[in-house]
DNA sequence: TGACAGCTTGTACAAATGTACGATATTATA
DNA sequence: TATAATATCGTACATTTGTACAAGCTGTCA
């Protein structure tokens, strides 16, 4: 088994990487499509984006007509394995927990979720 | 008021600033002593974050005998909202049920915390 | 089949990041 | 009051990131 070494993901790359998992695959007009209002950014930089991101083996692509359609290369769980513990070793030592309140005190998510929480959290 | 408009900080720069947190106030080879073993990093590479930190706005330092104790210049409460915003925008298109859904899943809380986050979400 | 529209590619570049060396200043101490 | 030990400060530098232009392909449609 091939235990390859993934360099790390920028944030804007990270971004990116976001907008073709939810596509599920895209051109790089779709991922421009898809962007926040907030953050427009140029049809080249997606590229360029698009283009580090398979190079770091993120992403492949097949083609269809001209253009280049993206796909995920790595299993997304992986990734947001990977951007979670980093982001919360970084901020919080590697405990979850001042996140978790951190996001219920602000009114990120109800009951409902909770109780969600609740059931995975017990089946494990 | 004056409403200062804080540049971003960068992954390395967040740890530290972490750990000047969780020591109320720090000289540089207290930071480095508090370093994880996993993350260490030159003497010299520490001071150079917390000057930039300085500059940046987000610490302020006195000095005793020939040390800089370095201290926080603005609410941790703000950097993390930050942070995690950042963060939850770019990962997970700023929803934070999917993020909640990972750290549960992956038995990084238990049934207190999630008492806890009900309390938590309820009173809001 | 020729021109056009739409894409990719190569290249560029400034700013931010991560890391560190050498020189200078300061404290404590012998 | 020299001196050794310890800090800071200025500076440097390779990478990575974020952003973009210009040139060259490639289908497509008149």
């Amino acid at each position: 088994m091939t235990k390859r070494k993934l360099p790390a993901v920028s944030p804007a790359e990270t971004e990116i990487l976001r907008l073709v998992w939810q596509l599920d695959k895209a051109t790089v007009q779709e991922v421009c499509n898809k962007l926040p209002a907030k953050r427009k950014i140029a049809y080249a930089t997606v590229q360029t984006l698009l283009r580090r991101l398979e190079k770091k083996g993120y992403l492949k692509h097949h083609t269809r007509g001209k253009a280049h359609v993206f796909f995920g290369a790595v299993k997304s769980e992986k990734v947001i394995k990977r951007s979670v513990n980093d982001f919360l070793d970084r901020l919080f030592g590697g405990d979850p927990v001042p996140l978790m309140l951190y996001l219920a005190e602000h009114g990120k998510i109800d009951a409902d979720d909770i109780e969600e929480l609740k059931r995975l959290a017990g089946k494990k």
